[in-house]
RNA sequence: CGGGGCGUAGCGCAGCGGCUAGCGCGCCACGUUCGGGACGUGGAGGUCGGAGGUUCGAAUCCUCUCGCCCCGACCA
């Protein structure tokens, strides 16, 4: 390629709007130009990046048995309402209506058209197992997109679905699939973190995240140093400090006056926080839940909804917590009715905690439980924190932030259930199909790779998904013997079969062509200069590399040629 | 949906009631330069997001509206 047909135009300048360095790098670099509020046109350069990560995910995903197929994103309204996921994506998901009224959707995901496809042509257990799998657009109306490509409303995913006869065969599929994932990221040049999750709504087993560490990730991901023990936070299980011994006390009022939070409960009595009972209030599918866990923890949402078996959770309002007689600041799960009450373990392990009193400006000590209270559901519902302890080993957990770019499941029945996609099995018993589903975000372990990926000057892109393996430069186009090896050259490399940009732009300066070379990042950079051709040589310098060495003109080709298969 | 901010040339911005709307970058022409974002001269480029209103007069004031960015809740 010819920069000076090359459409996209270097920014000299960071675009203001760009907070994470691959957002940046990407806007400067041309490679991706907005539409709208979370949509994006990739440009050449992108767009040649992202089809080598979908041929190494689509080598990946073939090697593990998997089919590639292609789906509509245009989807009926109904076959969402089948499964109960309409409700489950809510505005989510696009909605739109066809001339004749007919309620249609983009789709988010493919779970439901994949399942009725195999539904038509699997009977049998004979039939079973197959993987299939699709790379295509999906839309999601996300109420915020941000940070250029990590989270956008139109995307491109690889989703594979797997299908079974039995729990053995997912598990089978499943540990390829991972496998596959860890592959698909060594070749794109990314160190991930494979986490466990949660399993969402649908339900299923086992659930693992693939987790990109950088400080400007959306997610927190809870580490063991000593053995290894790597989950998401809503999933993470900590083993929180013990409290030392108390003796029991009688229960007691005491006034505080304002007091309305952990932290000044806790400097106002001159107590640690984990002496400390915390209330939080929650509705769940309209019914009021009270939730208390110890002073010094977090509530874990996720683990909560978990544990309730509810659809939707939030916090409750203050008119609500009025309805129910409690006092916002001073609620209690003493001598409390009517409420549902759910206990973390962390209330059981200590004694004498202070509680709110359920009346305004006063709390209550030497609160324990079960003496004084009780709860409906003692469940885990604390977040894991660093500092907690590992729940596998002795040893003290850390966090992470990072980028999800990807996500594998086991699904279960629910979609083959609710679907009515059966087989028979050996005794001629008709079965739901069990399921597991695969998902990585193409445009997403783009961004996540120039993020994990870059320095002061610009992108460092990874040889196996570098747009181009080689930048060629040409200084002082003006002098024809320059203009005429490089050019050569030019077509040389592309002769051997090296994928080459050159830029052949007669007018810019040297300073302005080697930093763009170093902003858009090739694994190799050739410069082509009257200095240079006075040796008869070309500099060759590697993205990475601080110096540059000189090969003879006619050796190029096969220097680069070596060095690229070198690099695989 | 809550909070904050912004829409003026391809990009970044200034102008916020009174000359023909301006600056930097970029772009075009000519010349000088030529290894880390050069310089000179001349030029092209604008429905001032949109609609309505106030006014002799609106980029500027008022109302409505659309879009975009950042923080939060939600999510791949």
């Amino acid at each position: 390629m010819k920069f000076t047909r090359l459409v996209s135009k270097t920014l000299r300048a960071d675009p203001p709007e760009a907070e994470t360095a691959a957002h940046r790098l990407m806007l400067r670099g041309g490679l991706i130009y907005q539409v709208a509020a979370g949509v994006y046109a990739y440009l050449p350069l992108a767009w040649r990046s992202l089809r080598k990560i979908e041929n190494i995910i689509r080598e990946e995903m073939n090697a593990a048995g998997g089919q590639e197929l292609m789906m509509p994103a245009l989807q009926p309204l109904e076959l969402w309402e089948q499964t109960n996921r309409r409700a489950a994506f809510g505005d989510n998901m696009f909605s739109l209506q066809d001339r004749r009224g007919r309620a249609m959707v983009l789709a988010p995901t493919h779970e439901e058209v994949i399942t009725s496809i195999v539904r038509a042509n699997v009977q049998s257990y004979r039939d079973l197992p197959v993987v299939l799998y699709q790379i295509q657009t999906k839309f999601r109306d996300e109420l915020r997109p941000r940070a250029g490509l990590v989270r956008v409303r139109e995307f491109t995913m690889k989703d594979a679905y797997s299908f079974h006869a039995d729990d053995a065969s997912l598990d089978e599929s499943y540990q390829a699939m991972a496998q596959a994932y860890r592959n698909i990221y060594r070749r794109c040049g990314l160190p991930v973190l494979m986490a466990e999750a949660d399993s969402g709504a649908i339900g299923g087993k086992d659930s693992h995240e693939f987790i990109l560490p950088t400080s400007t990730g959306e997610d927190t991901v809870i580490t063991c140093p000593g053995c290894g023990y790597t989950a998401n936070a809503e999933k993470a299980a900590g083993r929180f400090p013990d409290l030392a011994p108390e003796p029991a006390q009688p229960l007691q009022a005491v006034k505080t006056p304002g007091i309305k939070t952990i932290a000044a409960l806790a400097e106002f009595l001159s107590i640690p926080e984990s002496r400390t009972l915390k209330a939080v209030l929650y509705t769940a599918d309209d019914e009021l839940v009270f939730a208390t866990l110890r002073g010094d923890l977090e509530v874990n949402e996720v683990k909560l909804k978990n544990a309730l078996h509810c659809r939707t959770l939030r916090l409750a309002t203050d008119e609500e917590l009025k309805a129910a007689g409690l006092v916002a600041g001073f609620a209690s799960p003493i001598g409390i009715t009517g409420v549902k009450r759910v206990g973390d373990p962390s209330i059981t392990s200590g004694s004498s905690f202070v509680a709110g009193a359920n009346q305004p400006d006063t709390h209550l000590r030497g609160a324990s439980y079960p003496r004084d209270f009780q709860v409906d559901l003692l469940a885990d519902i604390a977040l894991a924190q660093p500092g907690h302890g590992c729940p596998r080993c002795d040893r003290v957990l850390e966090s992470t932030r990072g980028v999800e770019v990807g996500h594998i499941f086991k699904l279960g029945t629910y979609f083959s259930e609710t679907l009515g996609a059966l087989h028979l099995d050996r005794e001629g018993q008709q079965k739901p199909i069990i399921m597991g589903c695969y998902g990585i975000g193409v445009g997403r372990l783009l961004a996540a790779a120039i993020e994990q990926n870059h320095d002061d000057k610009g992108m460092v892109f990874p040889a196996p998904i570098a747009p181009y393996q080689v930048h060629l430069v040409g200084l002082n186009l003006s002098d024809a013997a320059v203009a005429q090896a490089a050019g050569q050259l030019y077509r040389d490399l592309w002769a051997a079969g090296i994928e080459t940009l050159y830029d052949d732009r007669p007018d810019p300066t040297a300073g302005v062509k080697l930093n763009d070379a170093d902003l858009l990042g090739m694994p190799v950079r050739l410069v082509v200069s009257p200095r240079n051709l006075r040796n008869g040589a070309v500099e060759v310098k590697g993205r990475r590399e601080a110096a540059a060495n000189m090969v003879p003109l006619d050796q190029v080709v096969s220097h680069l040629a070596a060095r690229l298969a070198a690099e695989g």
